[in-house]
DNA sequence: GTGGTCTAGACCACT
DNA sequence: GTGGTCTAGACCACG
């Protein structure tokens, strides 16, 4: 996993944040495996103590299930998984219109501006 | 003026880019004059070699236009300034796009998510 | 390389025009590697960073390309190299030819005194 | 009178390329009254010694004639001042073909190039 | 080793 | 005061 980090926001969060990326685009499957806390910690250079408290955190959301003495796994939840996709995707639109409106675009505009660039793909 | 720095990009492309969403915005208007170099190094605290930098480039883009003695300043040209915005839109609709397609969404797909955010503005 | 600095002009636009001139008498060609930023910067006793902004603008300009790592090198492309000596041609003889009716030459005039003065080199 | 000086040549020698140019151009003409020697050395920010040096060789070379008490004079001699208009062009011309020699260029293009350059003014 | 960026601080030309 | 150039010296990313 590679992460670039913020500097103003807690460590904890993007590790959250780019876990749940991963799910959603497909990287990180349902009851798959992920890294055991050390590894990632090393991997990524972050105190263990931070990427527990990640993990901990998706734990409490339905995201991940620890089994003591076999690592943390993915949810077999699909409806969870889904819900993450459903948000993430939500996010990332959000974000969108609301720069697009600071620029001055009427909620209009902003659909014929995106229906354009999708027409290069279609 | 107000940056929150990357630390992975160069100061001076992050000073352009602040720039050119001011003028995108519509906070900052054709001809007028900007903070001085020295100003604006102090206030986001850099050193003013930095924030030469950002203003030549911007310069050579035909962006600002700099005099001797009396100050920078926006350019006339609105034609510039209207381009500014247009790239900038492109921009952020093409790295939405872009998000949403790795996530796994067809063109349909979004611009269907899309619609459905929309409504709720119109 | 060889500059003998004017004192009124900057530093790195004589730098600059110094390996223009150099390209279009063939002494560099093109694919060549220059000097390293620090090696000429030693060689003609200014700072690093001067020889470095000669260096960006010509890069700039597509003259030369950098690469990290590796050094800087002369372009490729032909047709810039062509450019170069087409538009130092024009200069060199433009200024003659305003020195010339400075003096209160006519066209005419100025064309036999220099046909004469090549019947000389035929 | 206005001196952009060299700093690699005798300031003496390039006031007196000076007066020369002016004669060449008619701003001086035959039997005209120049700056006293105190004058001109305080306009160009010079020691008058130097522009006294400048105006002896001038006289050496029939240029000048210095009148006790009344001044320094433009000679009389019409044929002095064609020499200089004529000695003046020859070695612009020179400079320029040896430049264009150093180029690669062969008497036969340059003769062309000039040509093409004075058809715009003819 | 290479180029690229940045800071600190100086001096210049212009208004 | 303004922008423009330059030096000295540092640190980084790349190969």
């Amino acid at each position: 996993m590679k992460i670039i980090f913020d500097e103003t926001r807690p460590i904890y969060l993007q590790i959250m944040e780019e876990i749940k990326r991963e799910i959603a685009r497909g990287n990180l499957k349902k009851g798959e495996k992920l890294f055991s806390v050390r590894e990632l910690a090393k991997d990524i250079e972050v105190n263990p103590n931070t990427v527990q408290r990640a993990y901990l955190e998706l734990e409490r959301e339905g995201i991940l299930v620890s089994k003591r003495g076999q690592g943390t796994f993915i949810t077999e939840e699909e409806k969870v998984i889904e819900n993450i996709k459903r948000e993430l995707t939500e996010q990332i639109i959000m974000k969108t219109v609301k720069e697009l409106i600071s620029l001055g675009f009427s909620p209009r505009e902003i659909k014929e501006h995106i229906e354009k660039s999708l027409e290069d793909k279609l």
